[in-house]
RNA sequence: GUCCCCAUCGUCUAGUGGACCAGGACACUGGCCUUUCACGCCGGCGACAGGGGUUCGAAUCCCCUUGGGGACGCCA
């Protein structure tokens, strides 16, 4: 790098570089100049302080996993650590859209990293963890495509292994029982309220080297000053006040563990290398930061992606349209929309926005996860569904749209007429349920078809039941009923008659569909086939 | 209240100090295609929250303000 003749340039504020931020790279700088500078001065004045700057680095896709994108094959696989990631929902509902976003973000880090990715159930609380929930958690993450190595780990059959690492911490002087009892405290954090301060356990048991006993608890002794800092992959450096937190519970009278605890002690004993999870526990990582420290224990990783919003910004609730993924199966949207659409909400990849589940694994890491919250917008999920109904393979939208016709009463056709049908209607619907719905008027018989009164009285005039007439004739006189035939017979009577296809077209369709949208109409004679058409043609005209 | 996080079209986002009077997608909208509804294609509308600073140059780096979100449990 050359510097200006007239001296060295003026480093840059090393406060405006944003260390936390961005990582800078020199490049060649295709500069403007500017009055008095030349190039090489300007070059100078950018590269010299930079190139000096360390480069730190808060994004996911920037610091290993650079290496990995660059590296070949063999150097990745040396230069990088196994991935071991996990999620961890409590059984106290079904899987919702925010924790299935979180899951599918650690599935795509461990299987893009042919790492491994471990379920947790995280059941510590008896009372308020169900079976039946943890059953449909598991049933929502197969649907999704989302499968874990090994059993799913409970945490409620792991007591003694919690209990042996709190006895641990007792024993270094890292944690102390407590009699105070919840009311107290709860008095205490009023009281702190009232002053204007964070509300807290005042400590008062500290000191007291109390023993076991009936109704204590075991309270970590946490560091009264300093700081603790999180260095996260999305959010950057936060740090903390070690005086913002308190002496959390980690142990309860009935010898069940705090989740602080139990967390930190399951991520260490299973090997956890990074943890992703909602941002609304980024306020807890420095918590578990401490327990780490006082276990002696290795740091994971830690990358708190924000949490989802509804369209008005306000927390996610039914009230936006959002469900649990168990619903999204029962409307009929197929699973790999439903993470597509879930990625690219706080993950990007340029400008791409339809993605395979193959294409996500392969490119999760060179993409960007976002720090900002999103919107959830059902309307842009329904399009993305859409899209990938155009692409479904044939026989696995036969397989998947059987029970929605099912469950409407309609008889699914077999084989080839199932895939027939698909075809015309997987373009123009958005969810399986709609498509169901949509083909009902061409899985009854001629007899049972429903009439749109305001269809007929608008498309089937006198006019038009004298052409759906001379048409039956047309149709009748066909020996291969196809559509290419239908078609030239319908333009035919056209063109003979002087008419136009806007004289002809409705009536007909109503004459067929019974309403006035649909597929194209000779895709909708053949597949009726000869004998179906015309008796809907004959029941037309008797309306 | 205290602490933490966040801030580009209505929404999801591109953007790594010069290629940006800001690009793509959903939605909305005009047109084309078509018997119809969709699909598809072509076009339009539409944003760097505000104020300071750093710099020859700021959507981008720093600070403040404002706004939004989260956490403050013997829940997880």
């Amino acid at each position: 790098m050359r510097f200006s003749s007239s001296g060295p340039p003026p480093l840059l504020n090393p406060d405006c570089l944003g260390l936390g931020k961005k990582l800078y790279k020199t490049r060649p700088f295709p500069f403007k100049l500017g009055g008095a500078w030349r190039s090489e001065e300007i070059a100078g004045r950018n590269f010299a302080p930079l190139s000096v700057i360390p480069c730190v680095d808060s994004g996911i896709h920037k610091t290993e996993w650079f290496l990995k994108t660059t590296a070949n094959k063999e150097q990745r696989t040396k230069a990088m650590t196994k991935i071991i990631t996990r999620f961890a929902p409590s059984p106290t509902g079904h899987l919702h859209i925010g924790g299935a976003r979180t899951a599918i973000f650690c599935w795509l880090m461990a299987r893009n990293a042919d790492g491994k990715f471990y379920l947790r159930i995280e059941d510590t609380d008896r009372e308020r963890s169900l079976q039946e929930y943890t059953d449909s958690i598991l049933a929502s993450m197969r649907w999704l495509g989302l499968d874990w190595d090994g059993e799913p780990i409970y945490q409620h059959t792991r007591m003694d292994l919690y209990n042996s690492y709190i006895d641990r911490l007792l024993a270094s002087g890292h944690a102390y029982w407590c009699d105070c009892t919840p009311e107290a405290v709860e008095a205490m954090r009023e009281d702190a309220r009232a002053k204007g301060l964070k509300p807290k356990y005042n400590g008062c048991c500290r000191e007291r080297g109390l023993g076991p006993g009936p109704d204590r608890v075991v309270r970590f002794k946490a560091p009264l000053t300093g700081q603790t800092v999180v260095d996260d992959l999305v959010k950057g450096q936060v740090a903390v006040d070690n005086a913002e937190m308190d002496d959390m519970v980690l142990r309860r009278p009935d010898n069940t563990p705090t989740y602080n605890l139990a967390v930190v002690v399951d991520d260490a004993e299973m090997g956890i290398t990074h943890v992703l999870r909602g941002d609304d526990h980024l306020t807890n990582t420095p918590r578990q930061i401490l327990i780490y420290q006082a276990l002696g224990l290795p740091l994971p990783k830690f990358g708190h992606v924000p949490m989802i919003l509804g369209p008005d910004k306000q927390k996610l609730s039914k009230r936006h349209g959002a469900k649990a993924v168990i619903e999204y199966e029962k409307d009929g949207l197929l699973p790999e929309a439903l993470v597509n659409y879930l990625v690219r909400l706080g993950w990007s990849h340029g400008d791409d926005e339809i993605f395979t589940l193959r294409e996500l694994i392969d490119k999760f890491p060179q993409g960007r996860l976002s720090a900002s919250p999103s919107a959830f917008d059902p309307e842009k999920l329904a399009w993305l569904n859409g899209q990938h109904l155009k692409v479904a393979a044939p026989d696995r939208l036969a397989e998947l749209l059987r029970p929605f016709l099912l469950e409407l009463g309609l008889t699914p056709p077999e084989g080839e007429r199932l895939a027939g049908i698909i075809e015309l209607f997987r373009d123009r619907a958005t969810g399986l349920k709609d498509m169901a719905a949509a083909m009902r008027f061409m899985l009854v018989p001629a007899a049972e078809l429903h009439y749109d009164e305001m269809a007929v009285d608008k498309a089937l005039p006198e006019e038009g039941r004298v052409h759906v007439a001379a048409l039956a004739e047309a149709f009748r006189e066909l020996s291969a009923f196809t559509p290419e035939n239908i078609h030239a017979a319908m333009h035919g009577y056209v063109e003979t008659g002087g008419l136009k296809m806007k004289q002809v077209g409705p009536p007909l369709r109503v004459a067929l569909v019974g309403a006035l949208a649909g597929p194209g109409l000779p895709e909708i004679m053949a597949w009726l086939g000869k004998d179906e058409s015309l008796a809907r043609l004959a029941r037309a005209a008797s309306l």
